[in-house]
DNA sequence: AGGTTCACTTAAGATTTACTGAAGTTTTTC
DNA sequence: GAAAAACTTCAGTAAATCTTAAGTGAACCT
């Protein structure tokens, strides 16, 4: 069982990295967001501490990076923030449990063992982080910041569609497959329309759906 | 064998704890509703003695929260008022027993021993809590607050796997096969039905089944 | 066996919500 | 600057879902 610790504090990372070693766990550690995100990329460690405040990648957008890579990883943040906004939008980012410093060690391992044993659920994963957007499979909807887009099934598809299908240029005529399958259709204007109000209603919510028109080819979202 | 006292009193909470160190135990103790629920959280308390007026949560919203957790854990449930309503409500809610005060401490010791006794029962677990519903899975039955609302086999099928789906969009095949299995069949209008009568008599119990249509998905009941 | 009850299904009407296609507008391309 | 492609809006139409009520059959009681 593998571990990897995110924390600024050296003392801190330390008497956890010792304190842990202890239980009998493996453990890695850094103190720097960028080098903590390309850890966790690795895929090689099945839980994450993970600090908010940290140099050059904050934990909140490190744990946004991770979920959007669809890492089957759990994510247990620490915070020195008490803000409850930051509470709430860290958990709706993905992470699987949350921790207010000060805390006792015996809290943390307490916390630890728990998110172990629900180890084989997917808490709040299947969620797909295109910039303050949040697409979330499970629950049929879209997310801008904290905000919920409402849009209607088909709107939904298309979206959907795109969001996994980043990087690629997608043609009406798949767009329409993916809607009404293989033996119904969509014609094309119907498609136009359903974005444009998908466009619209996102952009009424103080944002924009990432999605070009490829002139002649269909749609894209860039990556980053 | 580790108890936790959240009572708001200091000279109480003191005086239990003396006695009840007397007798052996290992004590924490608190008089924040909040700090009392992030100790409890820990799960390493196998028994709480919860006082009902608290600064910051109150016992019953602590408690709800702790069994909306599937802790297993025992409560017992202290409190100053005396109003019948609160009695019932507090032990529906998941306390394990009930006392109110004044009391003496052998009485309170008695009723400890007792639910040490029936340890190994889980009490009145398997409970699903969400606003004022309570799903008892072992009773199959759903009430609101203290009314019992009497739902056929299929309702009660439909209720409790989404109640246990929870932030899911659940389908109305998912439902189906739910309800009869993976070799019969019940038509989406059979769960229409089935679920419009539900929310018919949950909604003359005076309470709303938190159900959500998703239109052209499923159907969708949205934790917190 | 006959009668009663209860729950499940089905159907039909009401209601809500979404889809489509057309027409006009804007943008892009050559 | 003209033509093509894509965007936008809107109104009519079409689905999906809700609700109610009536029909059917199984289980239970007497």
């Amino acid at each position: 069982m593998k571990l990897l610790i995110i924390e600024d504090s050296v003392s801190l990372r330390r008497s956890l990295r010792i304190g842990l070693e202890n239980l009998g766990f493996t453990i890695d550690e850094t103190g720097d967001g960028a080098e903590g995100l390309s850890m966790a990329m690795t895929g090689e460690y099945e839980l994450i501490i993970l600090d908010i405040m940290l140099p050059s990648i904050d934990g909140i957008t490190l744990l946004q990076t991770i979920r959007a890579k669809q890492l089957d990883v759990r994510v247990l943040i620490l915070s020195a923030k008490q803000e409850p906004e930051d509470r709430v939008k860290g958990l709706l980012t993905g992470a699987d449990d949350y921790l207010t410093k000060p805390f006792s060690f015996d809290e943390l391992h307490a916390r630890l063992l728990n998110l172990m044993r629900r180890g084989g659920l997917k808490t709040i994963s299947d969620v797909i982080y295109i910039d303050n957007l949040a697409l979330n499979l499970q629950l049929k909807l879209l997310q801008v910041d904290e905000t919920v887009i409402d849009l209607t099934p088909n709107e939904y598809k298309i979206v959907e569609c795109l969001f996994s299908n980043q990087n690629k240029v997608i043609t009406a005529e798949k767009l329409s497959t993916y809607i009404a399958g293989q033996y119904d259709l969509v014609s094309k204007n119907s498609i136009e329309a359903h974005l444009s109000s998908a466009r619209k209603k996102v952009r009424a919510a103080g944002s924009e759906l990432p999605i070009q028109t490829k002139r002649g080819f269909g749609y894209i979202i860039q990556g980053k």
